[in-house]
DNA sequence: GCTATACAAATTGTCGACAATATAAAGGGA
DNA sequence: TCCCTTTATATTGTCGACAATTTGTATAGC
């Protein structure tokens, strides 16, 4: 993992934070100090600065001028919305692939959506597997803006989805989820991928908000 | 106009810099050096990095890891996909007016339509009046990260429409347009909503490209 | 004349210090 | 005791300088 890690401090740093928010050592609300978290981590402020305006513009922190940069205060709205737009937008990118797919790409998704399935699956690994398998039906996506925000999306609910993962699906329910996403594709009508994978995120936003309940 | 710039140096640089592209004193995929631009502006190099940055998360600015920072070449691709990224995003949150909207909100945006077409106009107050549309529509959009997405798409397409907007349109097809969409908002049907807006803004997308041909 | 190497210049990345501002604490009057 | 003012402290904003890296130029070898 660390091997594709880019060689300055702003993106190390970024990963820092990142994992220090998903160890909780970060709570939400809290400051993030740059002077304490540049004696921390024995690099200057400069990096440290940089770091924290990129995980602003991620969605992950909040900056208020003249103050500092807090970690975001995450309402169940802003998980429902989160994995709303996720739906929209992955949805729309999906279409493109009833355009483009292979009989080969039905069939890979099909291989995925099995693979979930086994029963020596530990949960890192079905969500790995989760994550090739939406990554595969994007492949033919021609739209790079929704592509990166996406990515941001992901990178944000990441936060949300590792901590409640466990209790969110059984594998058997992902498993189906999956299957049916698959299924729909098949079908290459766009109306009804779009519609699916928009119900697909929902119904996740929705649990999670139920789950924190 | 220069009243509500926020007292800090960083968002004073990044205005001068998103109207010197739109000035084009700085050209596609030349290089913005922030030594020279920190001595043309008579200030330190910290915060035009600051600017910078947030101009390259805005997708304006392209950041090569240890060259520097460009202005990105635009393609056509790239103006096809902005608008085409416009229309998914506002599409979908157009349809919460739908649900919501009052006789009220529908007399609003037609009075929007007849001010369009007044002879007395001239190309920014249409456009004033177009964006105030627009965001009428939205008034009940309950999606901050789309909306705030939407935002970024808005200040992007700026440069590339501000350049060939008098090109684009004539005052009677600018009115015809979204006078289409107010009678689709009016029957108050999702589907035919966001259809009717992602068309809107492809059309519009698709005529850029050919106007730059 | 062409390519490869060594050197010089320019540019970004990082640093520590100072300035401006906001928060917290202390003091004083009612 | 409470509220307002003043002072002190902590934190972000900005600065100029140095380090690391890349780009451009000149030189040597063939």
């Amino acid at each position: 993992m660390s091997s594709n890690q880019k060689e300055n401090l702003k993106n190390k740093i970024i990963e820092h934070i990142y994992d220090a928010i998903l160890n909780n050592e970060y709570k939400q609300k809290d400051q993030i100090k740059e002077a304490h978290l540049a004696m921390k981590l024995e690099v200057s402020r400069a990096p440290i600065r940089e770091a924290l305006l990129e995980l602003v513009s991620l969605g992950i922190l909040e900056q208020v001028e003249k103050r500092g940069v807090f970690v975001k205060d995450i309402t169940n709205k802003d998980i429902f919305n989160t994995y709303e737009s996720k739906g929209v937008i992955e949805g729309f990118l999906a279409t493109s692939f009833a355009d483009n797919a292979t009989q080969k790409d039905m069939d890979i998704l099909d291989e995925y959506v099995k693979q979930m399935a086994l029963k020596s699956n530990d949960e890192k690994t079905v969500a790995k597997i989760g994550f090739k398998f939406h990554k595969h039906y994007l492949k033919y996506a021609n739209n790079e803006i929704l592509l990166d925000d996406l990515e941001k999306l992901n990178k944000k609910s990441q936060l949300l989805f590792l901590r409640n993962w466990s209790k969110l699906y059984t594998v058997d329910e992902i498993q189906k989820r999956h299957q049916k996403i698959s299924d729909v594709l098949k079908l290459r009508v766009k109306e009804n991928i779009e519609e699916n994978i928009r119900e697909h995120y929902v119904e996740t936003g929705t649990k999670i908000v139920l789950l924190r309940a």
